[in-house]
DNA sequence: TAGGGTTTTTGATAAATGTCAAAAATCAAT
DNA sequence: ATTGATTTTTGACATTTATCAAAAACCCTA
């Protein structure tokens, strides 16, 4: 729970009501490597931080599984989509380790939203974050090439590559895994 | 003015001083066709409601201009990663037809946050649309192929198909502007 | 409506990436 | 260490898309 509080309190300073409020909303989870957070088809009323571990969101297409981001330590994760409007998930949401995680349901987060202009502000600049990394990863796909968006993850998030299995990388950059495999090969 | 405030609060409800407090910090901006509303390397400053006309992001690569966004009619545009981070931008936006827009600045902007918790949720929940918006420009960038991402366009968006030249679109797409022409003429 | 500029289309070819199948390497559990 | 399963690499070939050049179509504006 710490690391949540440093986390958060390291880009937005809280109010102690609000602090304390936050700590009480939260809830521990612990979960085993290739455990399920979210399936296709529920709708994911908990936002999780994750505190230790990493897992992946993935679909399906053609009954490929298709990995489309990664959650690490200090990550906010959710299908945001399904927890914002309210729909039923597209995505999985899968454990590649072992993790421990915080969740607070949308209904316990709207409130402590209603009650603390603190805690909105904090929210509201942790989406401007996370839009303008989303953006960076958008250019990224749909501008460059497979090499330079494999040589972009070495450069910028190389414990990607020792963490997780080739074929979940391969689809998170949008190449087949042999394309990633002889990419690879020529460093 | 109305469209901006009609189009806010249709989707959250402000009290009354925090509708008149924003109304006084929005100011008018009317601009030609082809007009620069940020260059590339300046700090883009400012928030944008688009009340009429259309716009575009681009930047450039290899002495090629890449359109990676567009903007109509009541959306909120700025170079966000500028904007959030106050940064140089590596954008630039120009307008595709003369526009009628309202700008705030991002102290004003602060400001308002700052008296109305009302307003700052405003904000979070257009981050929130605008999250989800880009994530599933990012999927199909990503995951779909050039013939894919034209329909998903005709389908989803076609008004940019009739208000764009081609080149613009084919960028946006991310493909060649002389795939986009054989892709088309297929239908 | 004629001319000049711009945008779009078409053709030929090259480069990048995908697909399928099999071999090689790695890993995990005995 | 050995086996069996999983993951990664390699090879051959097909497909998609890019690139370059030129022709055609489409505006503007006088």
């Amino acid at each position: 729970m710490q690391e949540l509080l440093n986390h958060i309190t390291a880009f937005h300073p809280l109010s102690s009501e609000a602090e304390n409020a936050l700590q009480d909303c939260f809830t521990k989870i612990t979960l085993a490597k290739n455990d399920y957070l979210l399936n296709e088809g529920k709708v994911c009323r908990h936002l999780y931080f994750l505190e230790k571990g990493a897992l992946r969101g993935f679909y399906n297409l053609d009954g490929k599984e298709i990995t489309h981001w990664f959650g690490f330590e200090k990550d906010f994760v959710t299908s945001f989509h399904s927890f914002i409007t309210g729909e039923p998930a597209v995505e999985n949401i899968q454990l590649i380790e072992g993790c421990t995680l915080w969740a607070i349901s949308k209904e316990t987060l709207a409130d402590l939203l209603n009650r603390y202009h603190d805690i909105e502000r904090l929210v509201r600049i942790t989406y401007e974050k996370y839009y303008i990394r989303l953006e960076e990863r958008y250019v990224n796909a749909q501008f460059k090439s497979a090499k330079e968006r494999y040589e972009n993850l070495l450069q910028e998030t190389p414990y990607i590559l020792e963490r997780v299995p080739l074929g979940f990388i391969a689809s998170y950059l949008g190449i087949s895994q042999e394309t990633l495999s002889r990419t690879r090969s020529k460093f």
